[in-house]
DNA sequence: TATCTTTTTAATCAAATGATTAAAATACTT
DNA sequence: AAGTATTTTAATCATTTGATTAAAAAGATA
């Protein structure tokens, strides 16, 4: 029978071997070019099992694009809508966190990107009801220091961009940039460590410009 | 017979038609979501007809790749090997010349990262050889910046992976940006226009900060 | 141990998909 | 117009791939 409602003591091994595999071929291939084959093999197991598990590769696929947009999600959300932090202050820990967030799981962006830009509809309603962000504390304080002739009058999406430009970026362009720069893993990663100090300033000094 | 060597005068209608198609289906999909038939369909023309002149989709996939890499390196090249103009001038000419060309080809930024991702060996061979960017005039002049003490001592990629980041990465994440920020493609364009001027003048603010 | 339930396996299906083929249609040459 | 080469089409293959099934194995229950 078929592990619908019952849930026995099994909720480890199998089912969660089928799901660490699934979520490391996904994020490193994309729905499409995975195959639930890839993913048996990478998990041990028999293909059929997967099917018993998770009735389906599309079934699968929403649980761990889910569970990734979560994790991803609920931590920043916590530190955008924390009244005690100053807006300066948030800066240096999202960046902080984000990077190292990225260099654990660097293939998280381009597939949440990739993934995203497949099925706009359904994965945008996943992003809590829209405007969340838009109305956190860290925008409202983005606003009043703008009021408070502090910063620079701009879109605070153009500050999003910038920010998130510059910590995503270099992780989804990695190949690109290890390339051009000739560099391996471990250069790339110091020079990942030494963003997390460098963009907060860099944000903080283009916020200034009139 | 096969349109191998003989390159009748056909080199136009049909086999352009499949590339066209090829270009804006493989752009928008990828190579792995890719089916043979929806370049087919989407170029009005029988199935065969794609194996008749392309050989197989690989093929045409690589004939799309490499052009689709041609046209984005070459123009930008040119302008970070002008002698005659600055520094400064070169930002401007860039950020300028890359959203002008993504508002018109948005999805390119995402195809080439994927596939880059995909087949980092390959591809990354396509970026002519390596370290060429990196020894380019633009790059030079960065140097003789940093000697003159007009900006900071950073490693030249911090600058490379904050202009690529703030110019592409809104494109790349257009859909998520739009929805969070609650922008129609238009209100969206509008910004990216904004930052034709804006992003020159992020750049050189944080190019100062010690 | 005997019986029932849950998990796993090997074999197989059906649909999708890249590719080929033989014939038909069109274009070109003389 | 006749003959030849080129282009296009419909039909078909062979493989891949997501999914199912029936039976075997393992585990739990009495």
């Amino acid at each position: 029978m078929k592990p619908t409602k019952t849930k026995p003591a099994a909720d480890h091994s199998t089912e969660e071997k089928i799901k660490n595999a699934a979520r490391s071929v996904f994020h490193k291939k994309g729905y499409a070019a995975t195959r639930t084959r890839d993913i048996a093999e990478e998990a041990g197991i028999n293909l059929a099992l997967l099917n018993y598990y998770f009735r389906s590769k599309e079934k699968l696929f929403d649980i761990i694009m889910t569970e990734t947009m979560q994790g991803f999600i609920t931590s920043i959300m916590e530190i955008l809508n924390d009244e005690k932090t100053t807006f300066e202050k948030k800066i240096e820990i999202i960046v902080g966190n984000y990077i190292d967030l990225l260099i654990e799981q660097p293939d998280i962006p381009l597939f949440v990107l990739s993934e995203l830009r497949a099925n706009p509809e359904t994965l945008v309603s996943r992003i809590s009801n829209k405007k969340v962000l838009m109305k956190s504390v860290f925008i409202m304080q983005f606003q009043q220091q703008i009021k408070a002739g502090k910063i620079a009058p701009i879109h605070p999406l153009h500050f999003i961009m910038n920010m998130l430009g510059m910590v995503v970026f270099p992780f989804v362009g990695s190949p690109m940039l290890k390339s051009i720069g000739d560099l391996n893993q471990k250069e790339f990663d110091e020079l990942m460590q030494q963003r997390k100090k460098l963009i907060p300033k860099w944000v903080n000094a283009m916020l200034k410009i009139k």
